[in-house]
RNA sequence: GGGUCGUUAGCUCAGUCGGUAGAGCAGCGGACUUUUAAUCCGUAGGUCGCAGGUUCGAUUCCUGCACGACCCA
């Protein structure tokens, strides 16, 4: 911690929100602290909840005789979930990762007891040792001759019934969140094994993981602001990046011929509920590869993730089914912006005139600067792609908006490039590699006079760059994928706070 | 950046046409030897987001601010 720090002010280190109940429960850790048992480490558990359920399944069999008969001993760890003391008897549901399994103290059985139920509440973990039997109504339960509480929590858990309501509460204070609601932690598993999935699902077609800069010189790769920070030994500011693309590329100059980087990238915008200033990207880059290569392969690998992981291709996003069997829509953006506009003649779609006249008489707005790629990019994305629902893949974008991607052979204006779409949401981005030198620069002297001109989000020229290009980059093809996205998409979630674990929100105020 | 809505007990929520507030759960005390949101009796718990204004009096009306949600740019 830098003396520098904010923690260091005292008036930060006051704990939050002190009350009665809080009190209640710290008197309670003083008496365990008297006893001298307050947070031991040597409780060592041989059994899970969840695994006791699965194997006690069946009730027929397993009746409180055949379980007592077992004479099975096991420590179960956990919170504990509720307290329900009848007198001489008591239970307590105790929580692991993995289930719930009901811990059934009796004044007979349990040392004790009187006490421990006095310092024990809903909300603490504890360890406890005991033998199996199933209560009257039929439950699971470990009768407990030894119960130990392993961590006093000095705070109340939300209501049991209702749980945490507060959105905002959820984000800030995930930990309840997770506690109290176990759908959440499903959709971060959920998460956990999309990622390690894709991993698996590149490394056995060749692909290898590199790891490049997150703090880069010049930002790049993108068009998107930066946030700045300050390397103090090198005295330099550097650009938290917004994408690896370019030091990827850089990396199939040397010889890579198949790689892929899964991680953060940094954009210094707006937060929406399909932005995150910090979001998690898959980039992979395959040597002789285009674009339509890579568009195949985005498709299969999508599908068979969610064969793989969800069981089926037929999902529902919002309520609206989405099927992922058969063959992706592919076309080009022109067709699709001219079909949707019938008025706009598909021959005049790339005058800037024309697409101004267009928007202004329908009450579309469009930004001041930019030539017709632009201006018809915008139209695009206001008035088609939030249409776009079952997997769509837009074609050949106009080259003033692909700065890094290569010109298509027959049309120089356009490039060979794609963007996914899934439910009027952009998954990808993918596009055979600009890998000419010369083009290149020109793109990047296009892209700086548009930052001077005032284009906050235009990239500026990176000279090593083109040195790199000027040694040969293969014909390649390349792919950028959403992670939070395609997590929203696979979990149903309608907005990408759900997929994150701690997503962007103001300090809290002190 | 703009609009709409929200912010009341630890949690979930009522409510006050302006007279400083209630419930359920959680808590505390008691009863209870098979509960499943246990039940029953009793009890305590609040800077009504923050700051101004109007008013004899503001949690309530007005203005500003903070944080959040949704929509728009």
């Amino acid at each position: 911690m830098s003396e520098s720090s904010k923690t260091a002010d005292p008036q930060s280190l006051s704990p939050r929100e002190e009350n009665f109940l809080v009190a209640e429960r710290r008197a309670k850790l003083a008496r365990l602290r008297r006893r001298g048992e307050a947070f031991p480490n040597d409780f060592r558990r041989n059994a899970r909840a969840g695994e006791l359920q699965n194997q006690y399944a069946d009730r027929e069999r397993w009746d409180g005789a055949a379980l007592e008969a077992l004479h099975r001993k096991v420590r179960v760890a956990g919170r504990i979930r509720a307290k329900r003391t009848m007198g001489r008897v008591a239970f307590l549901p105790l929580e692991d990762e993995s289930g719930r399994i009901q811990l059934f103290l009796r004044a007979d059985r349990t040392p004790d007891y009187e006490e421990l139920l006095e310092l024990v509440d809903v909300g603490d973990l504890v360890g406890a040792e005991g033998s199996l039997t199933r209560t009257r109504s039929g439950e699971l339960s470990v009768v407990v001759e030894r119960l130990r509480i392993l961590v006093k929590a000095l705070r109340p858990l939300p209501d049991k019934w209702l749980g945490l309501s507060d959105i905002e509460q959820r984000y800030r204070q995930r930990y309840l969140d997770l506690i109290v609601h176990p759908e959440v932690r499903e959709v971060f598993r959920l998460r956990s094994r999309l990622v390690a999935a894709m991993r698996r699902w590149l490394d056995a077609r060749g692909f290898i993981e590199v790891e490049t800069p997150m703090m880069h010189p010049i930002p790049g790769g993108a068009a998107a602001r930066p946030f700045i920070t300050h390397h103090n030994a090198l005295g330099i500011d550097l650009y938290l990046r917004i994408a690896p693309e370019l030091y990827l590329k850089r990396l199939v100059v040397g010889g890579f011929e198949r790689i892929y980087e899964i991680n953060r990238c940094f954009r210094n915008e707006g937060v929406s509920t399909r932005h995150n200033p910090e979001f998690t990207m898959l980039e992979l880059y395959e040597a002789y590869a285009d674009f339509e290569d890579i568009m195949a392969l985005t498709e299969a690998m999508i599908r068979e993730l969610a064969e793989e992981l969800l069981g089926t291709t037929s999902l529902v996003w919002e309520g609206k089914k989405i099927d992922l069997g058969p063959e992706f829509r592919r076309v080009r953006l022109e067709e699709l912006v001219a079909k949707h506009h019938p008025e706009l003649p598909r021959n005049r779609l790339r005058d800037e005139e024309t697409l101004r006249r267009y928007a202004s008489a329908h009450g579309i707005v469009l930004p001041e600067q930019g030539g017709w790629g632009k201006l018809l990019l915008e139209l695009f994305e206001k008035t088609i792609e939030p249409a776009l629902i079952q997997p769509t893949f837009v074609t050949h974008y106009p080259a003033e908006v692909s700065p890094l991607a290569r010109a298509n052979d027959e049309d120089r204006e356009v490039t060979d490039r794609f963007e996914l779409f899934i439910n009027g949401r952009e998954i990808a981005n993918g596009f055979s590699e600009l890998n000419d030198p010369e083009d290149q620069a020109e793109r990047f002297r296009a892209q700086a006079q548009a930052k001077a001109a005032g284009d906050a989000e235009a990239m500026p020229y990176d000279a090593d760059y083109i040195r790199a290009l000027e040694y040969g980059l293969p014909p390649t093809g390349g792919l950028g994928v959403g992670i939070d996205r395609l997590t929203m998409f696979f979990a149903d979630r309608s907005s990408i706070r759900d997929v994150l674990l701690f997503p962007a929100l103001r300090p809290e105020a002190d």
